[in-house]
Parts: structure tokens; C-alpha cells; sequence
RNA sequence: GGACGGGUGGGUGAGUGGUUAAAGCCAACAGACUGUAAAUCUGUCACGCCUUGCGCGUUACGAAGGUUCGAAUCCUUCCCCGUCCA
């Protein structure tokens, strides 16, 4: 199995194309957007046309009021790479989501899954308390309270739904291990162009989204009846037009929060792949013609 | 020529005698991340030093002087910028 990480705009679609399309494989999205139905300009989908006949799995597979996690994700990723691999074909994993990556192959624990009813009660507890989650999670569980952070309110209701639900508290179920992927030889490679060079893409390609149909697409989806509150409308570009069309922000000042954004994210997502062990770097841009020679002469080697 | 307003750290912009190496925001940089992760959260951000301490020293709020125990903050002169009047 191959795959093809790197931040947002480093060309990774274009890239593992290639390797697909050179080594009879196919794709198997990691993006944690893309598998929302209808949200396809902002999330630089590539066009089935574009395709060339490569299957793209994972993408387009939940509507964008449903919730996804990265459990769901590991499992329904592991299901299409032993089909993939059942015929005879290779996998190439793409995409810039950090987490989905690791949920795929390290694993997460084996523990409950998210539970929306004990969740609106937490969430109500800490809203009429603020800091009170976080001291409740410190009575189960000292060390996981100690390292996650009183203010990182998402990550504290996770723990302690987990303590409650397992009646045992998460960092013993850590210790216990992570069910790891098993199996496949994976070559990973991380695109890392240029950081100013990124930076300039991801601005121009962001007016472009904004000047290419991002705001229809967004009233479309709207359209279509799902609420503003759906949780792919929380990322950038789609935060943005919807502040837009509320009448919150300009047309200036949308493309310029989303381009800022994007920048972040893309910062971020460096920093989580320079964690990620074992990894080829690619010090350029996927759609570099020397680029596709030089990671397929690596794979070759591999 | 005259009348006001203003010149603050990479940017913006608070601050009008001490608790201010100077809020906030932006930019930049570093980091965390075990089921909504394009989310969420943290740290650094004048320079040097070490015993890394709510440590020491140096430099800093257009320039130069002055007042004061003490000035980004008050006074004087000068240099810029903006608006208005001639």
C-alpha cells in the first residue's frame, strides 16, 4: 500500500494519480471532508472526469448531516484496501487528514463509540459551569486530565465519555493498545513544497473557489435542507460563505478569513506529519512531472 | 505661512508619570491531538546571560535636550505624516 499524505494544496490527488494510474491502483480518499456528499468546490474534490478511470473510494459516502468519525472512517478504509488488494490491485491512500491516517493504521483503542445523549447532558453541565468537565474528569481519571488541557472542552468530553461509558478510565484503555493494521507493506510519503510557495497556491486557489462557485454550492446545499449547523460547514470556505450570506461578513472579508484559515490548517497539518513516523519526504509539490518519477523510482525500490 | 490631529515593537493599535519589555488583534514560529480532527487546544514572539527564577543585565515607544526619585506618558526645539484654512 502506498500512500500519499501532505497539507492541504501540496498536489497529493494529482500525485497518487499517477502512482495509480503507473501501478494499477486505486485510490482510497483520506480526507476527512471529502466524504461528505455535495460539498465538492471547497473541499477540492477531483472531478470524476479528472479520474481517468481510477476508481476513488471514500469519497462522497455520508451526507453532510451525518455524523463521521474517524472510527468509522478506519474501519470502512480497512474494508476497501483488503478489496482493493483481494484484486489484485494497489491501494493508494490520499489525503491531508492526520488523524484519519493514524486511525487507518495505528488504530484507535478499542473502546465505546460516541454517545450523543450522555454528550448533551455533559455539554450541558459544562455550559452552566464552565472547567466543571474537566475537574469531573480529574476525579476518573487523574492522568488523562492531566494531559489534556481544562480549556480543550471537545477533548476533555471524549475522555470522560469514555470513562463513564467503559466504567474504566480512558488512559487504562490506552494502555491496553490500539488495534493496528496488519498485513500490508506501506510506503508513506509526505509532500512538503516550499512554505511560501504554498502559502501564494493556497490564497489563489481559495479566490478561486470563491469566484468559482463556492457561494452556489453553498446555497445549494442549503437548498437541498441541510442546516447551516451540519458540521462540514464548519471549515473553512464554507464558514465563511455562510457568515457571508448571513450578511456577517463581506465578500472581502470571507475570502480573507477563509484564506487565512486555510493557511493555519495547512500549518497545522505539518506539524502533525512531521510526527508521523516513518515517512518519505518529498520536499515539492505533487504535480512536479520529476516528482511522479522520483516517488514511483522510490515505490519501485520499496 | 496658519490651525488642529498624529508619529509606539514585523503590521495594526491600546496605553497619557511608577504595578509597562509596553493590552488586544494580525502576521510569524513551535507544539498537542487514541471516534464530529478543515475540529479543538497550548506555548513563544526586543536582545544577551545564567543557578531557568513570577532571575539578572542591556536596549526600546520619530530625533535631541529638559523636568522628575521615576517618562512612551509632562516641557522645549527639530524632523516627518494627515486633515483643514490661506
Amino acid at each position: 500500500m502506498v500512500a500519499i499524505l501532505g497539507a492541504t494544496g501540496t498536489g497529493k490527488s494529482s500525485l497518487a494519480l499517477n502512482v495509480a494510474e503507473a501501478l494499477g491502483g486505486e485510490i482510497v480518499n483520506c480526507d476527512s471532508l471529502q466524504v461528505f456528499r455535495h460539498f465538492d468546490i471547497g473541499t477540492a474534490k477531483l472531478p470524476v472526469s479528472d479520474r481517468r478511470g481510477i476508481p476513488h473510494h471514500l469519497i462522497d459516502i455520508v451526507n453532510p448531516d451525518e455524523i463521521f468519525t474517524a472510527g468509522e472512517y478506519s474501519r470502512r478504509a480497512r474494508e476497501t484496501i483488503a478489496g482493493i488488494s483481494a484484486r489484485g490491485r494497489l491501494p493508494v491512500v490520499c489525503g491531508g487528514t492526520g488523524f484519519y491516517f493514524r486511525a487507518l493504521v495505528a488504530g484507535l483503542f478499542e473502546g465505546p463509540e460516541r454517545d450523543a445523549a450522555l454528550r448533551e447532558r455533559l455539554g450541558a453541565r459544562e455550559k452552566r459551569r464552565p472547567g466543571s468537565l474537566h475537574r469531573l474528569l480529574s476525579r476518573f481519571d487523574r492522568d488523562a486530565a492531566g494531559r489534556i488541557h481544562p480549556h480543550d472542552v471537545p477533548k476533555v468530553m471524549r475522555a470522560l465519555e469514555v470513562c463513564l461509558l467503559a466504567q474504566r478510565p480512558v488512559s487504562a484503555l490506552f494502555r491496553d493498545g490500539r488495534n493496528a493494521l496488519r498485513g500490508y507493506r506501506t510506503i508513506r510519503f509526505v509532500l512538503q513544497p516550499d512554505r511560501e510557495r504554498l502559502y501564494q497556491r493556497l490564497d489563489a486557489r481559495c479566490r478561486q473557489m470563491f469566484q468559482g462557485g463556492l457561494i452556489d454550492e453553498v446555497r445549494h446545499i442549503l437548498s437541498l435542507g441541510y442546516p447551516p449547523s451540519a458540521k462540514p460547514f464548519e471549515s473553512h470556505g464554507y464558514k465563511q460563505v455562510l457568515q457571508l450570506l448571513g450578511g456577517e461578513l463581506t465578500l472581502e472579508g470571507a475570502l480573507e478569513l477563509a484564506q487565512r484559515n486555510t493557511r493555519r490548517y495547512a500549518k497545522r497539518q505539518m506539524t502533525w506529519f512531521r510526527q508521523e513516523p516513518g515517512v518519505e519526504w518529498v520536499p515539492n509539490f505533487g504535480d512536479d512531472a520529476a516528482v511522479v518519477q522520483d516517488v514511483l523510482v522510490r515505490v519501485a525500490g520499496f
